[in-house]
DNA sequence: GGCTCCATGTAAGGAGTTACATGATTCA
DNA sequence: TGAATCATGTAACTCCTTACATGGAGCC
């Protein structure tokens, strides 16, 4: 038996983020929905027309956003506003906070250093950790501009969460750094 | 058109990993790999036998694994080997460290506080973030103890790569800190 | 003999992806 | 008027999830 509420307590990541967006952006467009998700810094989602729709359908029929029609051209366009029940989820979803989302996130530089020993070569092996340590220094300039133009935006806690970003790619650099001199220290296999 | 090659390239993150158990353990069952997945500390995959076994056909029928069928009581069991095409697809997939890898990884805590200020009280929100950094707290524990072990087994690059999630959440902890103290200057809503 | 792991799957269902379709608006 | 962009979808497909089924091995 899956009841309506055990169904809004399983809401996904992506569903609960819409709830967020919506509440956020105030009366919106699932068009601005996605835009939203599109220039997040991070690659979990595409932001898919195909995840958004349906996933705001899902909510509608679950009574947490409600859609009123503006006329617009000849179409029109629906806006979204949260309902009182969608706040109550929104909320819930947060305050749960429940423990699994704090394990060790899945990286996939991690996932891949794992097996690095799987290449031949150590000079194979240095040349993997140094594009990862480039690919992140670069990730890590362009999300500290973002994280400063949300700095001076005022943005409060939406530059606070950010920030936990740049925390993240700092660590990885720093991570990087340790394995690459651990690695110079060891036996060569050339 | 899509090439078995284009398939090869594309292999998903979850493939890839069987393939990198596969070269780790060596000749092994499917169930060895499943037992791994679910020893692993990050909460991204399930290690159900829905995802392992249909995972691990696809591998075969691509060329990257070999299954050779060893006696065992009436059903037998079927040990799994990497291919020299599997063994290359790896390297590969470690070597590419395409670029979107290096993003910020969707972390599901930075997530919810992205939305923290859609609670209605201060004190709701410090709880969360109390809650949050208990989790982390408890996290980091049982990690460190793991990778303790990882070192002291002298896994190498095994004790390296896990060394990752310890500096995640560790980052994690510094900027939950950071915002918990921030929060506490800011004017309360009380 | 019965209970609990070990081990290997399958079936149904759901969510997200890519790719396509369509129409309206804006601007050069 | 044609191109680009805004805006809203749908269809097919793939992978993962949950839940179930089965059957042997080891142990009390």
């Amino acid at each position: 038996m899956t009841s309506t509420s055990d169904r809004i307590e399983g809401l996904t990541e992506l569903e609960s983020c819409v709830l967020g967006v919506v509440w956020r952006r105030g009366p919106c467009s699932a068009y601005v929905v996605r835009l939203e998700f599109a220039h997040s810094h991070s690659a979990q989602w595409s932001a898919s027309a195909g995840s958004i729709y349906p996933a705001v359908k899902r909510l509608q029929g679950l009574g947490l956003l409600d859609s009123t029609p503006r006329p617009w051209g000849r179409r029109g366009r629906t806006e979204l506003t949260l309902t009182s029940a969608g706040l109550g989820a929104l909320r819930a979803w947060i305050q749960r906070m429940d423990s699994w989302t704090a394990d060790p996130t899945s990286d996939p530089v991690r996932t891949r250093l794992f097996f690095l020993d799987a290449l031949e070569l150590d000079e194979e092996r240095r040349a993997a950790i140094r594009k990862a340590e480039e690919n992140t220094r670069s990730k890590l300039e362009s999300l500290r501009r973002h994280v400063e133009d949300l700095k001076h935006a005022s943005a409060g806690v939406e530059y606070l969460a950010a920030l936990g970003g740049v925390f993240e790619l700092e660590a990885r650099s720093r991570w990087l750094e340790a394995i690459r001199e651990t690695l110079a220290l060891r036996p060569s296999s050339e």
